[in-house]
DNA sequence: GAAACGTTGTATCGAACCGATACATCTGTT
DNA sequence: AACAGATGTATCGGTTCGATACAACGTTTC
């Protein structure tokens, strides 16, 4: 499940492993706190599978890394600091770029629906729906829907019960809102996706949106 | 964190290992889905620090096993099978009682606020949260709201990107909503519990209700 | 009545993941 | 010049997950 936010993220960019979990803070709000005991061991098995190739960047050409640069204030850092960036090479950023294999396992990974999908792996999955076929996509919301239901149903069980203190019957119950809630949010998804895919059928690609693979 | 889930359950009566999963799934909503790859270890960690003593029920004395039944329908299916309750002695269950060593950990790994309570962490200490005192109740809320909002000026900045698709927006923008609704629970909980230690020392032990290791 | 299936029940294995920690480099502050 | 703080890579031990195996019992079905 951190492979496949990985392999999304490089497919963004070219990123070091700091950077990455930069990101997997900012834009894939579901995946914070991802510490470094998980991402190291997880660049490094993606690697030696070949989906991903790191390259050590500041020895080789400096004049390269710019590219690679993954933040706006890394970047202008490293502008800053040019002088020294060719005069110390040692303990080099390694830059993580994804492969065709890695791209591959990417779609793999997106499209299995797992065994279970809880909360986070839905969210990710979700995170890079455009990736998707419309097919897949309203799979992915219809298995995440029915399995809230299940949940919902669970919760409301808990919800009846009358031998829970205060504490306990609050944090049921604003369990059961928010599953509620996840579900409503699920709803209104999978409306826009229908009304979305049938647009499309009768008018094959509109505007500069859209289409398979979708773009941003 | 599980063990701090299984020495509360176990506080309220003894119990075995399958029924323990149930009741983590059943009362203890957030605590749902703890696999018996991580239960049986913890239990047979939690008798080797002489936290639980686990007894094979069924062999001994078969009158006994009763009150150590958990669920009601366990109980009426034991009174049934009752005839072959006694011939049949293989494969007993292992019912686990609480110490007083289990006990005083139960006590210590609840007030300790471990390093970050994620979301599970905090329900799972707030449901068992009338074996605290009051102080250590508010103490509890607030280190929990301090940390949503953390997570809450984070989030809003997600929301403030613009090169997001729309699902990963859709995504960033309903997690940051359930962060709002989590912070609104966590102020009218704290309110509450405000105005109940302030009427506590006015009125001290009113009704039935109440006092510091608070009884359900 | 036996075969098939669902529930209850205990247990283990490998892999994933977390939290803490260590260490190194560069930047900015005082 | 000293220090704090962000950036950056990496590892270790322990916890938890997901799958799986196994065993006994109840219920349904043919």
């Amino acid at each position: 499940m951190l492979d496949l936010a990985i392999l999304g993220l490089l497919q963004e960019g070219d990123l070091h492993g700091y950077e990455i979990r930069r990101r997997l803070r900012d834009s894939l709000g579901t995946m914070a706190n991802i510490s470094f005991g998980s991402l190291y061991p997880a660049l490094a098995k993606l690697e030696a599978a070949g989906a991903v190739r790191g390259v050590e960047a500041g020895t080789a050409s400096p004049l390269a890394t710019g590219a690679a640069m993954g933040s706006l204030s890394g970047e202008l850092a490293a502008l800053r600091s040019k002088r020294t960036a060719i005069a110390r090479p040692k303990k080099a950023k390694k830059v993580y770029k994804i492969t065709d294999r890695g791209r591959a396992l990417f779609t793999e990974l997106l499209a299995t629906p797992a065994t279970s999908d809880d909360a986070r792996g839905f969210s990710l999955r979700l995170s890079f729906a455009k990736y998707l076929t419309p097919e897949l996509r309203i799979a992915l919301l219809q298995r995440r829907r029915t399995q809230l239901q299940d949940r919902l149903s669970e919760v409301c069980a808990a919800t009846q019960r009358n031998d829970l203190d205060v504490y306990a019957r609050s944090v049921v119950d604003h369990t059961a809102e928010g599953v509620r809630q996840d579900l409503a949010w699920l709803d209104s998804l999978l409306a826009i996706e229908r009304e979305r895919s049938s647009t499309d059928l009768t008018h094959p690609n509109p505007g500069g949106q859209v289409m398979a693979p979708l773009n941003d």
